[in-house]
DNA sequence: CCCACTGTTTGACAACCATCCAACTATCCG
DNA sequence: CGGATAGTTGGATGGTTGTCAAACAGTGGG
């Protein structure tokens, strides 16, 4: 397997991240890794009613940004936030947005 | 002069917001805002450097996501932030994207 | 009333995006 | 090895977006 490719903590982009959080899908994804810690591509799939080539799309979308982590584990991918991350570099910002899609969706 | 369309507070959307500032133009001008109050179109053509269309183009997406407000004055029309409603309905989201983007922009 | 000024709207264009399907890769299990 | 499972990738498509330029509309001043 190669290693996908995250941002490092210092090159995660505000814009970035913003655009990943603003479709419903991704966000919808987030509140979910939020509130079960991880989750699989096929399960997220399931979850949330798309296709599961739409659903890596978006993965990839959350990974790149820098939003998400990738954790390999046999054929299965197990996806979880990087809460520290995100704190260390844009602090109250995915508390500020979680509590807002828990709230409002 | 008809009234400009602003949605009421409890009609803002969280991924609509979040896609009005997941913009680097729109973001600088968020950021601008929050710094000096209120801005006409024609001075953040100038200072954000887009054509003036541009501009309104940017002011009208911020305007129906619900993060600025608008107020016209003889044929200058006055941009300020929403701070109050956004702060009511999505607590801590301005500020910490506020910071955010003061921080590393 | 005409002109200057401030924004908005429309058209055009290129770029991007979300979605699905199909084919492919990679991994695990008999 | 062969079959099943988990994701990725490429193509196709329909829709959205950011940008500029040009035309339009509303407002105030002489």
């Amino acid at each position: 397997m190669r290693a996908l490719p995250h941002p490092a903590t210092e090159d995660i982009e505000l814009t970035e991240v913003l655009r990943a959080l603003a479709d419903p899908v991704r966000l919808a994804v987030v509140a979910r890794l939020a509130a079960e810690g991880e989750l699989t591509c096929g399960g997220l799939s399931g979850q949330v009613g798309v296709h599961k080539s739409t659903a890596s799309h978006h993965l990839r979308t959350l990974r790149e940004a820098g939003v998400v982590m990738t954790r390999q584990e046999g054929r299965q991918k197990f996806m979880s936030l990087r809460r520290d991350d995100l704190d260390a570099r844009f602090p109250g910002l995915l508390d500020s947005v979680l509590t807002a899609a828990a709230v409002h969706v």
